[in-house]
DNA sequence: CATGAATGAGCGTTCATTCAT
DNA sequence: TATGAATGAACGCTCATTCAT
């Protein structure tokens, strides 16, 4: 029950977090056993339970963890975008990579928090209601098609966002092509003009 | 052993499928134990083995099923679409709607086979391929743009398609509507032209 | 749960049933493990609970079945008593001596029931309110004297039944004479008149 | 091990005893964890076994600690009671209240040694036999009446007493109100003369 | 003297699966 | 064809106790 004082100790705790992260991120929550965890992490399973009081409070303190971090990106995205008039489909690239980047950055954690955590719905929620926004925004500044159907298409980014971290995690493709050839579609649809 | 001789052993035997593809969609394959199946089909656990080797055959047989179903519709796919020329956006949304449209009609297996079964990787592969082909087709025909990249496309569609299908499980939207904005925002991306 | 169709069901049933009640009466429920009960019954841990959902469950099924051959006692007692005019000294020691005779033909559900279920002291509360108001009855009838503090006297009488019931069990002497040398000493106290 | 030298360990060892005592007092022995001891005494579990080998041990010291306390009263009781040879009822109500007088002063060092620890069984016989000697002597001195089951009336007796410290732990009553009824029931029993 | 870290053994409970009838 | 009974293997978690510092 967070007593880290020594290195130790925290060194421990930390290969704990670490050993459930792969984990969970590897087979999810369920599948992960407690057995598994400290055995990657080489302790015993009475260890685990001295730095975490059950199994659900390592994935939720990996999922804060996560949407600390997350939401710094998302006060970015919120100031920068409308500020920019000009140059839209870039910003739109722009905006969308940074997102990809950022899950590329942590592929486990991300895994965890939007797809193995019981929060990862209100989370994925969150998200699509900030790109709602941001359609919106875009919409009215005129970089956006304004019979676009904007929660249908926040949700279809939604869902691109997921598949695309799904590949970034099984490292089939880079995150700077991903990101660009994802936000190209997004951006023009498929048809030829 | 799995083969059914007598009209009670049929009906016994097509309970406990139908009994099995409601509770894994309604709480996921894991979630569902061998007791809750028997249950919601009158028999006993031991009389699931009678028809069935393990939870896992039944799952598997209840994805076979589902492929053999899609199949069909993936033929009838593959050959209608290169004959039309001209009317592509049309088309586009027609083949994501018959698509959709095909989901919402088995909307528990198409849960179970896409997200509850270790194949279902491998199914979503499949698709993923079949539009891939789709695309192509339809970039020399001239109804897709050129410089599209084909496999992020394809993986992008998929995801949608995999979203939706989750919104239309949850009964939050009709599959008309749905195909018919899911399309659009495929069809044209999100930018002002 | 509250499955036993068959003779063998119903007497594995049963064996768990009589072995927790040894086992229970012998070190307590705390120190009873499910592994001793299943041991002694010659089951699997996993059988108990086919017809326990918990170890909590047999307990208090047993100390039902106590309460409810109990309560028959109970009732028997309150009607007699206040019938007979004559000869207090006798009666006064006719129910004492019922009372301990029924704890002796169930020495162990007794002490269970008394002392090792949360609800014990609930029932030794009971058992002394039906002893207050017999006190009284006899006390308005003139065979108890009136100066007796009853509340108390009650809660001593049981005390002098819990004691017994112990002696009881742990078959240091017999019942009979048990009752008459218990009733003796509750009737006429120690001192020389 | 197991002796304090210096001031600071005197201290935390006298700590520990205590919060063991007031722990064991409250919840039982069995209920009460090492970590419960050990927070109450503001050290840690590591320190509880630089002066106890185990946790029975603590136990044992509170008991052996108790005993001898005990005894200094047994020994009183011994010479003073057959001295007095007029005023038996008193003598008998005033030995009952010291007793209960010595519990109530050490309520839960009283409820530890009689009903927490194993030793409690021996004590309780070691108390009965010193009743049956004290019965015994004023029987001779006539002040007992001599068809008295004197082995069944100490046990009676001791019985009694248990349940009076039980009253006296959870504070229901006081000890001098308790002490004098409790007497008057031993005394003179329940029936009309 | 005291600590933080770590452990071994065990607990109550669950569940897919098998057996005898 | 179907049943009720039974099981083996595991799981999440607890706790008295030990070790290194």
């Amino acid at each position: 029950m967070g007593r880290n004082r020594t290195k130790k100790g925290e060194s421990s705790r930390a290969r704990l977090l670490e050993a459930a992260m792969s984990q969970f991120a590897e087979k999810g929550y369920q599948q992960t056993k407690v057995s598994d965890i400290v055995k990657a992490a080489g302790l015993t399973q009475a260890a685990f339970y001295l730095y975490f009081p059950s199994k659900e409070a390592i994935l939720s303190e990996l999922v804060s963890e996560y949407k600390e971090r997350l939401s710094v990106l998302a006060d970015a995205g919120r100031l920068v975008t409308p500020l920019q008039k000009a140059e839209a489909p870039k910003q739109v690239k722009d905006n969308l990579r940074n997102v990809l980047l950022f899950f590329h950055a942590h592929p486990q954690l991300t895994r965890i928090a939007l797809f193995e955590s019981p929060e990862g719905e209100g989370m994925k929620r969150e998200i699509t209601a900030m790109i709602v926004q941001n359609l919106r925004n875009n919409q009215n500044a005129g970089h956006v098609r304004h019979d676009l159907p904007v929660e249908t298409a926040a949700e279809c980014i939604v869902a691109v966002i997921e598949q695309t971290v799904k590949k970034l995690l099984s490292g089939e493709a880079l995150p700077e092509q991903l990101a660009d050839e994802t936000a190209d579609v997004v951006s023009y649809g498929i048809l030829a003009h």
